[in-house]
DNA sequence: ATCCAGGTCGGTC
DNA sequence: GACCGACATGGA
């Protein structure tokens, strides 16, 4: 598909890291990188002056776009990019995604507001360790414990800036121990993330498995877990398995749902995920994430910030 | 200060 | 089924 590595990085003063930086380029269309990498998906990337980076099954990379494509470069050479293609999802046809939504007010707005958005294909196991990571806490706060636990408990990666970690493996977290991993701020959390990883590092569970299965039977599968309800399983089938239909009911979704559906009449959450599954169709997962992003930011753009005290 | 956050669980009625 | 409080931690 592309190239392997477009420009290879090297100067005289370059160092041995720098000398196998990689660089590439994807053209693309209808999509909205920073929105995508920011909207409560993933909680790895940050943002520095227009570039965002992060760690990648394993791989520092750092992208940025102008109109025409996105760009990538990593640290250590790349013999092909089909690791990142698949995490971008970048051959997903967005329009023919957008036509199935229901032709109703509510998502022809979403979907105009949050033009560009995407779900990201992302690893399964970090997917999963971060949202059980994820209840009751807000984003900025999840990205923080998710850093913290990757600093302190995962491999380093070869990076061109600041220091960058894997997630670490569930062999990693397994060798652990409950305090050890409240240390890293998840408090309640701990356990569950503990149990899930020693599940899966000792082969009782098998991830790799879930994409075989029925939706409601991979479901089944991860609600097991403790920790995991019906909301974060649906995130893992849908941000790390790709199931299309899975369709997560958070608090956002709820108050979208509610407001755009019900009146604001109350609802209550088994007859909202009942609806949410039959009422957007064979994308539904995707719709979530359009409903999910523009309610959300919707109730930002009233919140104006207390003028700075000098 | 008080409420709430991409929830889940184990109780009640 | 519906409703409730506990669970850690820190932003708003």
């Amino acid at each position: 598909m592309t190239a392997p590595c477009t420009r290879s990085i090297s100067t005289s003063a370059a160092t041995s890291a720098e000398s196998a930086a990689c660089e590439t380029r994807f053209a693309v269309r209808d999509y909205d990188l920073a929105a995508t990498l920011d909207c409560g998906q993933a909680f790895r990337w940050k943002q520095s002056n227009g570039r965002w980076s992060a760690v990648v099954s394993g791989r520092w990379v750092e992208l940025w776009r102008d109109a025409k494509y996105i760009f990538a470069r990593t640290a250590a050479p790349q013999s092909d990019w089909r690791w990142l293609e698949n995490y971008l999802q970048l051959p997903v046809d967005l329009a023919a995604v957008l036509a199935t939504f229901p032709d109703d007010e509510p998502m022809r707005r979403a979907a105009a507001a949050c033009r560009g958005l995407r779900l990201l294909r992302q690893e399964p196991w970090e997917c999963l360790a971060s949202f059980i990571l994820s209840s009751t806490k807000q984003i900025v706060q999840i990205r923080q414990i998710v850093a913290t636990l990757c600093a302190r408990h995962g491999s380093s990666a070869l990076s061109l800036g600041e220091p960058a970690f894997a997630f670490p493996t569930p062999a990693q977290i397994a060798a652990l121990n409950e305090d050890r991993l409240r240390e890293c701020k998840m408090g309640f959390r701990a356990p569950n993330l503990l149990t899930a990883a020693r599940l899966i590092d000792s082969g009782k569970l098998d991830l790799g498995g879930i994409p075989e299965l029925e939706l409601a039977e991979a479901r089944a599968r991860l609600v097991a877990l403790r920790g995991v309800g019906p909301k974060i399983a649906d995130c893992v089938l849908l941000f790390g398995f790709g199931f299309p239909t899975a369709f997560p009911v958070d608090v956002w979704v709820v108050k979208a749902l509610r407001r755009f559906y019900f009146r604001n009449r109350r609802v209550s959450l088994p007859k909202l995920r009942q609806f949410s599954a039959t009422h957007f169709g064979p994308h539904g997962g995707y719709a979530q994430q359009y409903l999910f992003h523009s309610i959300r930011r919707d109730e930002r753009k009233n919140f104006r910030p207390a003028p700075a005290r000098l």
